[in-house]
RNA sequence: GCGCCGCUAGCUCAAUUGGCAGAGCAUCCGGCUCUUAACCGGCAGGUUCUAGGUUCGAGUCCUAGGCGGCGCACCA
């Protein structure tokens, strides 16, 4: 087309004479012009009759100049365009796939002539013609007609891809459109997320939906993000872990429950914490923490086979296996294996335990007891260390106020935590069943919340009076699920993990 | 919250010691019937994150702030 008039008016014109301002003030001008020659720039409904990647899989390795004969709709985003004089080449973008469309202008309705001046890449465009190879060999459409299906205004990133991390987060729609990475992890991660449901299922466990307000916080030690109902005037919390609602079920006779959901802790961010994230917590009725870590294994197992399909995995330029079994060792065996001392024990004099930490340069608080020390040993010197898969037994009962005392070890729980690459992808144990331990427990968290410890828990009554009610033994489990995400796509930060990571608002 | 680093055209990036803000691609205009990051020719496009300061002169130096990344702390 001849245009002389670039810009169609120049009353209208923006004062901002940016670049952006000047493409936005171009395409708009063109969905004006579409209008004013009958073309609905914004369509209600669409039908293609075949997606792209159908297309590709019908005739792959079609040879170079065949006609097929076959006359297929498809639709996409226009994200490449080729303008060869009377020959038109169009590059179609639907899921992750991409398609050519061969428009010699010959070929093109009349209505399809003027709509191919007005589209830029970024539009969304179906087309309808017939399946061929070119001379060149690439599959294409030859398309007949030309369907505007979304105008664009603004314009795509190209070529060099985005790489603006702060772009990528805040506009994840420009990401998974030019980042072919990106959506490699958002596809991964559904199915992930099914891979896990699924096998819980399997398993006879039951999903269920507890609630995200929560007006007592507990199941975890974490500071909770606040907010307010206005028409019972309470304050209510955003859910730090769904875990005393699903315990109250096993109380309740449901044997096997889940819950796969999110859960929001106030806390720091990091590239391995988002403020809220995906957990799956499950309790099963009968279970102990041997039984649980079968569960977690088979979990992490079936969600690589299922997203990956495969146990050895690479993440971040190291090789780990999810083959299995995964070693299991007592948290105060590795402390000390890791401080050289091997006849270390809880009920060692606490300024022994002081002075080992300050032998490895383990800050300490003079409050902390045997339990929290050690913890911290461990914590410090081992935990960043365990690269394949291990589960951590047998975690000090002053830091573990919900699970179960060990059945034979006086000072432990029955709790492990699974470690991979050197991070914690789960906690789970022998749940506590006994309610008058379990009061004594959360008193003494109270206390220590009442000291300004924000992330120590409150005493929970209904939970305590479903407690009372009766428990049969139970095996409780938490899955990080955006960890494993990360593990499986191997990203190193969980805002690469999440579709759209808490930011600060844009200024 | 603390420390370090970054922020320049729509995108990706340059800019020497403090000395005229540039390139490629995209946009816009012209040409081209087998391109693949098409190609060829041309025009245009800037609050150098923001506000101050130093200086004859600031993208560059100083102060404060914003946003992001990384580390620490906290945590999964």
């Amino acid at each position: 087309m001849t245009d002389d008039h670039p810009d169609p008016d120049p009353d209208t014109a923006p004062e901002d004479a940016s670049k952006l301002a000047e493409i936005v003030a171009t395409r708009r001008a063109k969905v004006e012009r579409l209008r004013e020659a009958g073309v609905d720039p914004y369509p209600v409904r669409f039908r293609p009759t075949h997606s792209l990647a159908a297309v590709r899989a019908a005739h792959e390795g079609l040879a170079a100049g065949t006609e097929t004969g076959e006359h297929v709709t498809v639709a996409g985003r226009l994200v490449g365009r080729r303008d060869l004089g009377r020959l038109t080449f169009l590059v179609l973008l639907e899921d992750g796939v991409e398609l050519q469309l061969f428009c010699p202008v010959k070929a093109l309705d009349e209505p399809a002539r003027e709509l191919l001046e007005q589209l830029d890449v970024g539009d969304w465009l179906g087309a309808s013609g017939e399946v061929l190879a070119t001379k060149t060999g690439e599959l294409s459409v030859r398309p007949g007609q030309l369907t505007l299906l979304g105008k664009g205004l603004r314009p795509l990133p190209k070529w060099h891809g985005l790489a603006d991390t702060e772009i990528r987060f805040r506009q994840r729609e420009l990401d998974l459109t030019v980042n072919e990475d990106a959506r490699r992890v958002f596809a991964l991660r559904p199915r992930v997320v099914a891979a896990l449901r699924e096998e819980m299922t399997r398993r006879g466990f039951v999903e269920v939906e507890t609630p995200i307000l929560h007006p007592i916080p507990g199941g975890a030690a974490a500071k909770p993000f606040v907010t307010h109902h206005n028409a019972l005037d309470e304050d209510l919390y955003l859910r730090i872990a769904p875990e005393l609602y699903l315990k109250r079920l096993i109380a309740g006779g449901m044997p096997r429950v889940f819950e796969l959901g999110r859960v929001f802790r106030n806390e720091g961010v990091s590239p391995r914490h988002n403020p809220e994230f995906t957990i799956l917590e499950s309790y099963a009725a009968y279970d102990d923490y041997h039984d649980v870590m079968e569960l977690t294994e088979a979990l992490l197992q079936r969600a690589a086979v299922d997203a990956l399909g495969t146990l050895e995995l690479s993440y971040q330029g190291r090789e780990v296996s999810l083959a299995g079994p995964f070693r299991r060792v007592a948290l105060l065996d590795l402390v000390r294996e890791a401080t050289g001392e091997p006849d270390l024990a809880y009920d060692h004099h606490l300024d022994d335990l002081r002075a080992l930490c300050e032998r490895h340069d383990v800050a300490h608080s003079d409050d902390w007891g045997a339990g929290k020390l050690v913890l911290e040993l461990y914590e410090a010197l081992v935990e960043h260390t365990l690269w394949e898969p291990t589960f951590v037994l047998d975690y000090p009962v002053e830091v573990s106020p919900l699970a179960r005392r060990h059945r034979s070890e006086p000072h432990v729980t029955e709790r492990f935590e699974l470690i991979v690459t050197g991070r914690e992808f789960a906690n789970a144990f022998s749940e506590l069943t006994d309610p008058d331990d379990q009061r004594q427990r959360l008193e003494q968290q109270a206390a220590a919340r009442a000291a300004g410890d924000e992330e120590a828990m409150a005493v929970d009554e209904p939970y305590l009076r479903a407690m009372e009610l009766g428990l049969p033994p139970t095996g409780g489990l938490g899955v990080g699920v955006d960890r494993l995400v990360m593990l499986l796509a191997d990203v190193a930060n969980i805002r690469d993990a999440v579709l759209f990571p808490t930011l600060r608002p844009e200024r």
